[in-house]
DNA sequence: CAGAATATAGTAATTGATTACTATCTTATC
DNA sequence: GATAAGATAGTAATCAATTACTATATTCTG
């Protein structure tokens, strides 16, 4: 049972920090949390976080890690058994927009990332997941063509740059009304033109 | 010619001072320029940017103020006299990236204000300026709709929606690859689907 | 297996650096 | 020479990081 014990081991004590920057990004401009912040927002002091990671940077990779790897898995889960490329990734569209509609820190905090002139461990994370999840997207497509489904003459970066950008667009109408069910609302909608801007007319 | 003369009249001090945040948005995370980094950029000490600006605030808010004038001002002059919508949307959609391929500070500015939680006179500047850029995509695809150029099934306001977030994507790209030049190459590769995907059927 | 020894995780206070902003003195321009 | 504009040198507040010390687990030993 939960014995609210004050001392972690140091394995939980990274994750639920992890955890607390994710939900504060929710809130508040990602560049603005300080660590007096993350501390608070955990029943924490502010130096213990210096406990465990040896610099605000590496906290910012942490979480960059975990969003790296849950995003991934999230994708392929929902695109997995899925024979058609289309519905696959209609289903990855979903399950992306779903993901940040239950952490709307997400994309704040990897745009945040990009913005950095600097090379950080962080920034890197976040370069190396969207070329993953590019790479993704680019096989779907090129199956897709494949197929028949999807229009021979398409081009297939531009169409996975495209379906990135849509789900940026979702993202930036949501902060700009302040409110995040909208996304989930709007999704099939915006979806449903960028489909067929790629499929093969029928 | 340019006399190198140290006083400025305030007024085109507050320009030049505009003039220098844009241009050091483009070369670092906007959230981190200072305002000691301002007047380093522009040959002036630090306390003399206070003669013009009564906070760092009023700085931000003339910037994004310069934003929307030219921004709003460059897409309806690409607009002005063309006949078609979807052609007009096109040259809109290419003026913007132009503009924003001169300026790559912009969006990075406009976004970083968007993530911001309080709502500060920058950040109102933002959500006024996507507002009536969204009001003039609005009237473009109904005239394509009412002129058989666009489906008529078409949802005007997802369509508004994924056009912003078509260059949304188009300038996550060249963040992610740190190279502004790309986003003048691909920006008709991605239009040309997303045209596709809003204009009726051939 | 009791309890001493050690390792781990926490607190509270403080550090130097950096921030936006201001007060005062100086210089340039009309 | 009046005044607008800039330089210089401050301020208080805030930041990440470190310190000295304490509380709580875990391990070792007779």
């Amino acid at each position: 049972m939960d014995t609210h014990s004050k001392h972690l081991p140091a394995g939980e004590r990274r994750a639920v920090t992890v955890e607390a920057v994710v939900e504060l990004a929710g809130l508040q401009n990602p560049s603005e949390i300080t660590t007096a912040a993350i501390a608070k927002h955990m029943n924490l002091t502010q130096g213990a976080l210096f406990r465990h990671f040896s610099t605000k940077e590496a906290i910012w990779q942490a979480v960059m890690e975990w969003v790296a790897e849950r995003l991934l898995a999230r994708i392929d889960h929902s695109a997995h058994g899925i024979k058609s490329p289309l519905t696959a990734m209609e289903a990855i569209f979903m399950s992306h927009i779903e993901f940040v509609a239950e952490h709307p820190g997400v994309p704040r905090m990897m745009f945040g990332e990009l913005q950095r002139s600097e090379s950080t461990p962080a920034k890197r994370m976040v370069q190396t997941l969207i070329q993953r999840y590019g790479e993704r997207l680019y096989r779907f497509i090129e199956k897709g063509k494949a197929s028949g489904e999807m229009s021979p003459a398409l081009d297939t970066e531009a169409a996975a740059m495209l379906f990135i950008g849509t789900i940026q667009g979702l993202v930036m109408q949501s902060l700009l009304v302040g409110d995040v069910e909208r996304m989930r609302r709007d999704a099939p909608r915006v979806f449903a033109i960028y489909r067929r801007g790629i499929e093969s007319a029928q």
